[in-house]
DNA sequence: GTCAGATTGGCAGCGACTGCCAAGTAACGA
DNA sequence: TCGTTACTTGGCAGTCGCTGCCAATCTGAC
């Protein structure tokens, strides 16, 4: 049980359950109040523990690392990616379906500021950068099904230019969530994920 | 000095810098060895400094972090990168740059064996992966300035797109260098580069 | 030979993270 | 209502990467 049951299917709704999803809230909500105030590296789970109430080791069984409780649940993030990429039409060009999945992960923040937030400490903290893109690597390997059909077999193996394509769309966001974060959130990221593709693929 | 020396200008060769050379190069050797053996993470700096000769504190002062340890000169990198790609003409094609950029790091190895097993244990290894690609961020920002001006300043900002194209250009060297450790060194990485970048250009 | 400056190793400590064990508490049956 | 059971919690010690500090040692120059 490292992960807080999704809310939707038939939650058993146990006091249990109900006690534990608040737990769980009010750790995520206190560490990132604390990683905005003082910073990602300057804040430890010793703190986030004593603020939230809990001991590190109960904190430790919620979330597995430091990095989860920025990076939200990325159980859901890797299903609303598959699901949609899987759902879309097989003949349909290889880049609108990538697109789709980055349009709907972007879907999946709360808010506005949430996601600026989240942003902003992703792209200047080293240490979460570098986990975020070894989790990306994770979610580019997951998609690599869903890509490789769609991909013309006849011009030599898919397996490569698969990977190739899904991580290009993958960093056309990261460089267009980079900007919209140095121009404070203002204009939308999907013109940007476009017009970096076009840069790319021009 | 945290670096070992470059070999090549004018090395004062006292008996100091010899020594600093010599058990540089014992560290480094002992490193790539265990971990060729037993793995990355299951390879602690206590071992290699026992079996290298040295304190752990002396190595530490050698190689900052145990990633250096694999890494090999990250500054001899960065400089060949950018020079190379500085070298270019003007007028060149963006992507022939960056892929002469490229071609110019992978001519930095030692040996088609120390290539192939430092890529293998990349691949192969979650932290290591992280650490790369974090750094590579840090290769990426530092072409901006050599990439920008190569581009079309009238359609629009330059930065985004020049940090999708370095980011690109990266990604398919990686891509590429996945493939080439999975088919055991077999045929030449850069072929498999411009495989890659046709299937993400196309 | 001696002195200044650099290198080295040991030690204590930090922070993320884990295993283990005892104490506490919700849920369920008698 | 009272166990009994199953699960959760917290504390403690320990690992590993990494750093600061200090004393011992060594090198090169005078």
């Amino acid at each position: 049980m490292e992960q807080h049951a999704a809310t939707g299917t038939g939650a058993p709704s146990t006091l249990w359950h109900r006690t534990r999803q608040l737990a769980s809230r009010e750790i995520l909500e206190t560490a990132l109040r604390l990683f905005t105030e003082q910073g990602y590296d300057e804040t430890t789970i010793a703190q986030i523990a004593r603020e939230a109430g809990v001991s590190q080791r109960t904190l430790f069984r919620y979330f597995g690392t430091k990095e989860d409780l920025l990076g939200g649940d990325q159980d859901r993030f890797r299903q609303v990616l598959t699901d949609t990429i899987g759902g879309q039409p097989a003949d349909a060009d290889v880049w609108d379906v990538l697109r789709a999945g980055v349009a709907a992960v972007l879907a999946l923040h709360d808010s506005h500021e949430q996601a600026r937030e989240r942003f902003r400490l992703l792209h200047s903290t080293a240490s979460l950068r570098a986990g975020w893109l070894e989790k990306r690597l994770g979610f580019q390997e997951d998609l690599l099904p869903l890509v490789e059909p769609r991909l013309d077999a006849a011009a030599g193996s898919t397996t490569p230019r698969a990977r190739a394509v899904i991580a290009t769309a993958f960093t056309c966001l990261d460089v267009a969530s980079m900007t919209w974060v140095a121009d404070d959130g203002a204009g939308d990221i999907m013109d940007l994920y476009d017009a970096c593709l076009a840069a790319v693929r021009g």
